[in-house]
DNA sequence: GTCAAAGATAATGTATACATTTTGTGCTTG
DNA sequence: CAAGCACAAAATGTATACATTATCTTTGAC
């Protein structure tokens, strides 16, 4: 197994460096799937001792990366293809119901001003003809942004918490980048833009069904990049996380 | 603050003991919203050393009971009304997608059964005429047993783990016993038999709208019994939380 | 009298020693 | 040779001492 990074980034307390380090290793996949976590062997590596280890662990434990019995300690989870797909599913109506609570409360100048600036923001970055990958990667923030505003903005804790769970669900596949299209980057961003309007409408059923389809349309992309390899492009180890 | 019943119930690790102690304890409103839980004092309370507490804080917290902050320890969290309705809105449509993907993947015969035995007893139950308090309790096991069946066979550990989150969400009003009139209670039953002929015959879509409605109603009634508070029953101390 | 800074107090963060449980190894036994 | 028991090794569970941080109190200056 490969060291891991020294735990001493910018956090405050030993517990969140290790988190962050542990987790990090895990997405890079430098633990098997099924596998036990040993505290001690992290202990050597990391350079702390097992009490951050272990509350990192248990956190690790919480979002539902590693599984926990006791006296028997903690082991890395495995996730099939199905799981990661209801994943999406999970992740589809939850969003979904984000947007529709978000209709039904309305949305605050603040809020409005940030999803126009996002939606400003993807317009101008799609005028051109060919979009690059520093294309992508700088949408992929602005989609962020215009999702997260819509969570914040339906005003619960528990639906943030939940949608934040969906995003730690890794993928298995080896090859774990979904192709995104230039086409459907610009389907997904004319997506934004009638969320938008129906939120701000004031149309809740709308904004959940339309919201419920277009993160859902990730799910079909990722099956369909699946059952084609040839579509599926090259992974790299710095985009080992699927955005929508 | 009154003192905390033992520990040593019949877990195996002195961590799950503290657990079940704390947990019941927040849940029988030993302590204040917003206030701090130091771990010394549950120490002296419970008799056991700060490492099994603090492993029991942290899993409340992540179980969002608590809120931590680095440095600073574990705080009680306070649950606004809207908090509470929200936690039904999200498992609504929860418990939808679990019907719906039920519906997809359709029910084996040993949950057919399940289904099946739960749908008869709440008929042999609702069959007289008047129902009781032991009739209302009995019909929640029954109730829970359907409702669990269906997260199985849904077959997302991710779905069933949300759920249990929703569950977990207090109550915050004193008077916490939803008001179930009789003819609520036979209503419900009713849809528990739709929404099984719904999953049996391979409807996803009509399952998931049955479902959603079905757990909507009980944020409805309990809208309704806050709103005319002649209706709320007394509420006990054995039913600190809503059931659907 | 109010505010601010410094020290005292108390809480959380961390390391480590010890207890308990699991797990692996090798021996015995049928 | 296989199965099972006993012991040994290692891992997790727990307690506790110490380090660090936050909080409270007191003291001083203005």
């Amino acid at each position: 197994m490969a060291a891991l990074p020294a735990p001493e980034t910018s956090s405050s307390t030993r517990f969140e460096s290790v988190l962050e380090a542990v987790r990090a290793a895990i997405l890079a996949g430098e633990f098997e799937p099924g596998k036990r976590l040993h505290e001690i062997k992290l202990t050597t590596l990391l350079g702390v001792s097992r009490t951050p280890v272990r509350a990192a662990l248990q956190k690790l434990a919480s979002e539902g990366l590693l599984d926990y019995t006791p006296n028997r300690g903690y082991t890395l989870r495995e996730f099939s293809m199905d799981e990661v797909i209801s994943a999406y599913e999970v992740r589809a109506v939850l969003e979904g119901l984000a947007a529709r609570l978000s209709a039904e409360r309305g949305l605050n100048v603040g809020e409005i001003g940030t999803l126009q600036q996002a939606l400003r923001d993807g317009d101008d970055l799609l005028r051109n003809g060919h979009i690059t990958d520093e294309h992508r990667s700088e949408y992929s923030r602005i989609n962020a942004c215009f999702h997260v505003t819509i969570h914040a903005s339906a005003g619960s804790r528990l639906l943030n918490d939940m949608v934040y769970l969906c995003q730690q669900v890794p993928v298995s596949s080896p090859r774990n980048v979904v192709a995104f299209e230039e086409v459907d980057v610009r389907r997904r961003h004319e997506d934004h833009h009638r969320i938008f309007e129906a939120i701000v409408g004031r149309e809740p059923w709308r904004a959940e069904m339309l919201m419920r389809d277009h993160v859902a349309s990730v799910k079909s992309s990722l099956i369909r990049s699946l059952a084609s390899p040839a579509a599926v492009q090259a992974a790299t180890k710095t985009a080992r996380r699927l955005r929508r």
